[in-house]
DNA sequence: ATAGTTTACTTAGCTTACCAAACTAAACGG
DNA sequence: CCGTTTAGTTTGGTAAGCTAAGTAAACTAT
């Protein structure tokens, strides 16, 4: 531990920004090939590992966005007949963002290529390596999320109902 | 997409996602405290980066946007007195984008909060794991990076082209 | 030198993403 | 029944990004 650390600590920080900078442009790209920008991307691919279905409410808490911003999202999908809205007999306030057959395709057939390209990527590594970048990947994003919830700033002028993130 | 929760892949991606997400959301978090979007802050650090000025075709370039984005953002700084446009003598077609002290301030006091946590935590770490993190984090920028503007890199074993970076 | 092209940047007009605050409607707890 | 909480939508705003169409300077070739 006498060595300065600095040369790696950069070095990892650029790799770093290599992965946002890349994934940022990436989807950019990718949606506008399939014709869905990235965000309609995200939901298509969130109610399809839920069977088709979920709230506006789940919706925002797994895209870590607000509910205004799901209904927005959720209204472009609707008129571009890729969810419907169902509404729940259970709860009536409730509804379901529902896959139709054409949003299922859509989320299928566009299944990220960013996650395309690393699935073939990593499984083509040797085994002791996908351990070592998945506990690295871990460690990272550990050190990232640590964060998240301190942050909080400001605002202290009463209480706000911070439950929103997460 | 299958519920069954794969293996390393998807731990990984998940992990990736973790840290993608965490960023996104951190830098508006961050950037919004100095009263810069994260838009803005970037454009303040590549300037920083490079003595203070640069022209608005390069800034495109390096962020990888077009030369009208970085009028917008230019016009938001210029209006907010971090940057002022030079004319350049040399060529009176250009501009040079130039950091006033304000500028530079801003961009030192709110120095990239993927930079401020990952910093600290990443030094903290013993010299083996941030060799591990290291090298782990190139991989997959190559990964990405490796699609970038070609179809085929293909990248065999353990060659991987770290090209085109400032 | 002057017309035509290329280069550098700005303007204009639009889309998307996001948010906060206000609103509607249903559910729930007395 | 009333008040509160919960689910979603609406409204109005900011910011980032794009393309396409300018303007002006700098090259290039007649």
């Amino acid at each position: 531990m006498t060595d300065i650390p600095r040369d790696r600590t950069d070095q990892s920080l650029i790799a770093l920004r290599r992965i946002l900078r890349a994934t940022e442009l990436y989807s950019r790209e990718l949606a506008q090939s399939v014709g869905l920008t990235p965000a309609q991307l995200r939901v298509l691919q969130i109610l399809a590992a839920h069977d088709g279905h979920d709230t506006p409410t789940d919706l925002a808490h797994q895209m870590g966005v607000s509910q205004a911003t799901v209904t927005a999202l959720v209204d472009k999908l609707v008129t571009r007949g890729m969810v419907s809205r169902v509404p729940s007999h259970t709860d009536r306030r409730q509804t379901h963002v529902t896959l139709t057959k054409a949003g299922e395709a859509a989320g299928k057939e566009a299944p990220d290529a960013l996650q395309q390209r690393y699935v073939r990527e990593f499984e083509k590594l040797e085994d002791w390596q996908q351990a070592l970048i998945l506990a690295a990947l871990e460690r990272v994003a550990a050190i990232f999320d640590s964060g998240r919830h301190d942050a909080a700033p400001v605002l202290t002028g009463g209480e706000i109902r911070a439950a929103r993130h997460e």
